[in-house]
DNA sequence: TACCATCTTGGACGTGGCATCTAAACCTCT
DNA sequence: AGAGGTTTAGATGCCACGTCCAAGATGGTA
């Protein structure tokens, strides 16, 4: 597999929009026409309609994977750091809304590709655990299993995410985190005191 | 639209097992040769193939809010009924594996279809919202968005259940709940008393 | 400049699967 | 027995994917 040029990549993650509506009923021609980048150079560098799609989500799934380790700061304390992993992985779904939805959308196909399973761990699924599995060693969490609460706070999250796109259009990472974040935290028990 | 007979649909839903790997991959004449139900006959009562996708997931869903709403006894109080509707979505997704993935995997095509995801609302996110909603005003639970909390419970759960299916092949119900409704209950918060 | 490898592109083409259509059975009533 | 709906095999049209080719552009090197 020939390596894609950068300013081919730009157009094609740049019109990825288009495609969000479904992903069968668009034609390599649609985007062809909609990238600007004509149907035998397409076929150039990637070998099938499908491959198009796989290089989509995994450029969008390793931005993600460094936003988050960006925004996870070493020095501060886990729950701090759990919290900035989940804005982050919010704020990117709303910056990529086009490329996020097509990834939920099409699940079928992505989790056939190896790589694009793994991608996904990395980015939503690992982040969290290891935050976890740290925090309930060290007693800043309580107790839980890591790998099932990592895949409980990966589920609300991406579910969230991609509600307040389909609904808003947006995603209003600040509203969003505050409403959740302690909802993670605290659960559903009512308050001692209230 | 005919009316499909009843022979006919679980004729479909005991080889939607076949399908899984990946709709696109499946052809009409694989359809018909796993269903026993031949082609042509499939096309008088189906549209088209996706009609057939529809179809399986619309039957799906409709028995798990079915299941749901048997689930949910009015005479508890509301944690209780809570955990019986996530039981409940838990182990419907451990009794129709095939169509739980099939659904997930197919959520693109299934977006389109307006009645799919208003079945998806009615099964999983409605009733949770009604719990959240009623627990926010008598004080059973503590006071979050019911929308927004419901969908998180929604997106975990889901998550959950079709993380144990890809893994473990199956979903130990009583398992998954001991170990996920108390982490919905008491948030991650360390006890007071650790 | 001349040359070569790689990239770029338009257009023609083969293939395979979806969906349609037809016509022949096959019920199941009345 | 006749009418109206159902079931089915097979032929066919169609359309999108993916392949192929041949001609130009591009860029580095002798």
């Amino acid at each position: 597999m020939r390596a894609v040029p950068e300013a081919m990549a730009e157009k094609l993650m740049a019109t990825a929009g288009e495609f969000v509506a479904s992903w069968d009923d668009v034609r390599i021609d649609d985007i062809a026409a909609a990238s600007g980048v004509p149907r035998a150079t397409l076929y150039y560098y990637f070998s099938s309609k499908e491959d198009i799609l796989a290089f989509m989500l995994r450029r969008m799934l390793d931005r993600l994977t460094e936003a988050v380790a960006a925004a996870d700061d070493a020095d501060d304390d886990l729950p701090t750091r759990l919290a900035a992993v989940i804005r982050a992985q919010l704020s990117h779904l709303g910056e990529y809304p086009a490329t996020a939805q097509l990834l939920i959308s099409n699940l079928g196909k992505a989790g056939k590709l190896p790589d694009i399973a793994a991608a996904i761990n990395a980015s939503f699924h690992e982040p969290v655990r290891r935050l976890l599995a740290q925090g309930a060693a060290d007693g800043s969490f309580r107790s839980v299993e890591p790998e099932m609460a990592a895949t409980a706070l990966y589920g609300a999250v991406t579910i969230i995410g991609l509600r307040c796109l389909l609904i808003d259009g947006s995603i209003d990472v600040d509203a969003v985190s505050a409403q959740i974040v302690p909802m993670f935290w605290s659960g559903l028990r009512p308050e001692a005191g209230a």
